[in-house]
DNA sequence: CTCAATTTGTTCGTATGTATG
DNA sequence: ACATACATACGAACAAATTGA
């Protein structure tokens, strides 16, 4: 009862969701491998600190999951790993982000004209007059993988509206040859999904997201294109390697 | 009952908790700012479409952080925003990483010499022959903002023992002359709390972390530093400008 | 083959939390 | 605020399957 009450106090989420949330990324992270056989009851008990019961929940999550499977009298095995979908690299690079995006299978379900405009931060630009809203939904193998709320300035969705609905926008933007995109800021932290995103990306409602914010600034400063995009946590990774500008590993190791 | 049971399957967080953590998001990303007075309960009830009691026990939850302020007869309000310690930038160029970490806080709370070697991926390079595992923990205003858990090469460890024991251990890297960063692999993912970083970092286990892994490669391809560093997620920001690179601006613009 | 040790599976009682109407 | 139903969590005891001596 005192235990209960403790635990409670740092994560009112069900206790043995949260065991099984540790044991999803103990076998997501290679610590617990295909095949193996993982601690005893007991054990697990004593490590987290609950009752076996709570452990046996967990267990059972999982392997619903297909991730963990209980034998009686032997043990319990890692039966399989999740569903690994950490294909998808955030580029960090303004071409690539462009090029990743273009290939991208979308589908808008929402556009709304002469909308207010977004909230920009000081470092953000200036709005533009007026924006027209887009939300779409981003699709790999048939599954959604992130949701994009995209204010785009009117002066640009005008120009070719058809295509703006139909195609991803910021391809478009990027070849108009009368636009100079001066700054394109990109901000990205971990939120949760609302009931519309988690309801198109399929997650739970305030379920985790990693939430990438791209403001394209033209060179009067005015920002043309202000996307908020969600990502499913787990189809989410960004790589990169320091030190391929080459100027850095120079300066870092000639200098040192 | 049957809501109750369609919105378990997705998701075994209390549906409580849920509607707060959307709820705390809107106030957090300025969607809904303080001094607002938030929609009604029955305007709430049919949105989230759970009951009454259940809105209230998300309120409750939220005036307890003191988020919110709900007083009879004329509604609800927001009476504050949660610590946005959204200081933290994680850089993206070497030099910059090497800087931010030369300043922090840490404590150590471990260290093991001759542990086996980390799990490496294809493209993270050769394991060395022999590493020392330390922990530590950042703090910044005295609360902690990140758990690190580093592999560092005995060969380096064995050079100055006493400093890598009390000191941030990659400027010490950097900055031996004849040691060779030839890569430096940073990975960003989402990922979870385990019992320690929970303990460590003051949140609840399963929370949402954002996880970043750093290997550094020498020049023969050898891992001499690895570190999964754990961040809170509420602690965590990556603010780039993807055009600062000029090179990338130019093509774009120019090719176009 | 039997026995004992190990390990998961099941059940009971109790207390509290969650969600509806 | 109440009545109702179900979920979560504990601790402990007992049952059932597996393994190896």
């Amino acid at each position: 009862m005192k235990k209960l009450t403790t635990v409670y106090d740092r994560s009112r989420v069900p206790l043995y969701v949260q065991v099984a949330s540790v044991m999803r990324q103990r076998i997501e992270t290679g610590h617990w491998v295909e095949g193996d056989k993982i601690s005893t009851l007991e054990e697990l008990e004593s490590e987290f600190g609950v009752a076996r019961v709570t452990i046996r929940q967990a267990i059972e999550l999982l392997r619903g999951e297909g991730l963990l499977d209980a034998q009686q009298g032997r043990g319990t095995f890692v039966s399989g790993k999740p569903m690994h979908n950490r294909w998808l690299n955030l580029a960090n690079d303004f071409d690539k982000v462009v090029a990743s995006i273009k290939d991208n299978v979308i589908k808008r379900v929402h556009i709304e004209e002469n909308v207010a405009a977004p909230e920009l931060d000081p470092h953000e630009g200036q709005a533009a007059d007026a924006y027209t809203f887009l939300r779409s939904i981003q699709y790999n193998r048939g599954e959604p993988f992130s949701a994009v709320n995209l204010y785009l300035a009117k002066e640009i969705f005008d120009r070719d509206r058809k295509r703006f609905t139909n195609a991803a926008a910021l391809p478009m933007l990027v070849e108009m040859k009368d636009v100079t995109i001066a700054h394109a800021f990109q901000t990205l932290t971990i939120g949760v999904a609302d009931p519309e995103t988690a309801e198109h990306l399929k997650i739970g409602l305030g379920e985790p997201t990693a939430d990438c914010r791209l403001v394209l600034l033209d060179d009067k400063g005015v920002a043309l294109y202000v996307a908020d995009i969600h990502y499913r946590k787990d189809c989410f990774a960004l790589r990169v390697d320091l030190l391929e500008n080459v100027k850095s590993k120079d300066r870092s190791k000639i200098s040192a």
